[in-house]
DNA sequence: GTCTATAGCGGGATAGAC
DNA sequence: GTCTATCCCGCTATAGAC
């Protein structure tokens, strides 16, 4: 057998969680060492024991503050699902009404996410598969929201003839995936600056559905 | 605690793998489940009995084949990078000499492998970081050399004047990260043929690049 | 090559003192 | 809330018969 190291699954970067919505004390701190452990190693890669001893506590402190280490995930999944939701719902409120203004800020703010929380994207995204359907339902709600403001954007666009893309349901499809890949890669150890990176997927986004921006 | 329900990770694909490249016998039988499994649950989540039980023989019996759970998982990310490279290569190899043909080749080939063989490339993109170093080492050389071939791609239709795009690396990273996707959600449970698919995202990458085509 | 049996360890989770 | 100590189980991997 091997000792322990193990290549990491996302950049080198801190675990950060949203402000506001991140308990206090010390179920904050297990929230974050979770995150990073989970985004290192996966769900099932990550024991009670090392995430105890991440957040300096003992494993058995950690039954104290969530029932059980499946909890621990359904909280940052539906962290991540609702943070991704607020901040498109956001920006489509703030910008113009326009279909071409509207999914150049959902992407925007798509890819923002996903560049400034990398890590809660990643697990949000490929962790999320290890919960019950009862703690993954909320998310999934969230989720389908977030497809659904995409794909009115896309359909409102290729209505009025803004738009000129042959299957508009497959390029709302692409344009998500493009997006969702940030989290894979973006981190400290790139040149591109977060804003930069959304404004060229914003603009990506744009000439896919037929305008040369 | 719960039950042993768990959601999927990816679409309910029949496990398959390259012809030819597979090994015959146990051993092929072994690596076809695993691909079943690690897909389904992960590397981590996936025991060695229940890898056994599906094959159909005793957990022991598997290390007659191989020597750990891990040389499986090494050699389906082998298998899954070596199959996108063979792919990509004899794309470039059978399309025209110009910048946009074989980008669209390029693209296509990517979407295709992620299309025919959704189950190998989840796990080979989302469980290699399971592998220590010298296991991953081959895969990560492919991996390397498919960017390369995209990268040089990108570079001399930028280079002719055939591609207008600002930030030609951003856009490579956009596309492969658009393609990859497709491995999340493609399955028989959707309409879209692979084809038409893959001829789509060609469509996608070339607009990205500035060609209305 | 395949099996039964088991070693040896680490897993998730709990009991109960402080 | 946090600790020490521990239960019980499932895990990877091995030994040895056939």
């Amino acid at each position: 057998m091997d000792e322990g190291w193990q290549p990491r699954r996302v950049a080198a970067v801190a675990a950060e969680l949203p402000e506001g919505v991140t308990p206090a004390g010390t179920r904050g701190r297990i929230l974050k060492a979770a995150l990073a452990l989970y985004a290192e190693t996966g769900f099932h890669g990550t024991s009670i024991r090392r995430l105890a001893d991440r957040v300096g506590i003992n494993s058995a402190t950690l039954y104290s503050h969530y029932p059980s280490k499946e909890h621990v995930l359904a909280e940052l999944v539906l962290i991540g699902h609702r943070e991704l939701h607020t901040r498109l719902t956001d920006a489509l409120r703030r910008c113009e009404a326009d279909p071409a203004a509207q999914l150049a800020a959902l992407v925007r703010a798509h890819v923002l996410a996903h560049a400034r929380y990398p890590l809660l994207a990643a697990v949000t995204n490929s962790e999320l598969h290890a919960l019950a359907p009862a703690q993954l339902a909320p998310s999934l709600e969230l989720r389908e929201a977030c497809r659904r403001l995409m794909h009115d954007v896309m359909a409102q666009g290729v209505a009025d003839g803004t738009f000129s893309v042959p299957d508009p349901t497959l390029a709302a499809i692409a344009i998500g995936g493009m997006d969702m890949q940030v989290a894979q890669w973006f981190g400290p150890d790139q040149p591109y600056p977060a804003d930069v990176v959304a404004d060229h997927y914003a603009r990506f986004a744009l000439r896919i559905v037929g305008l040369d921006s």
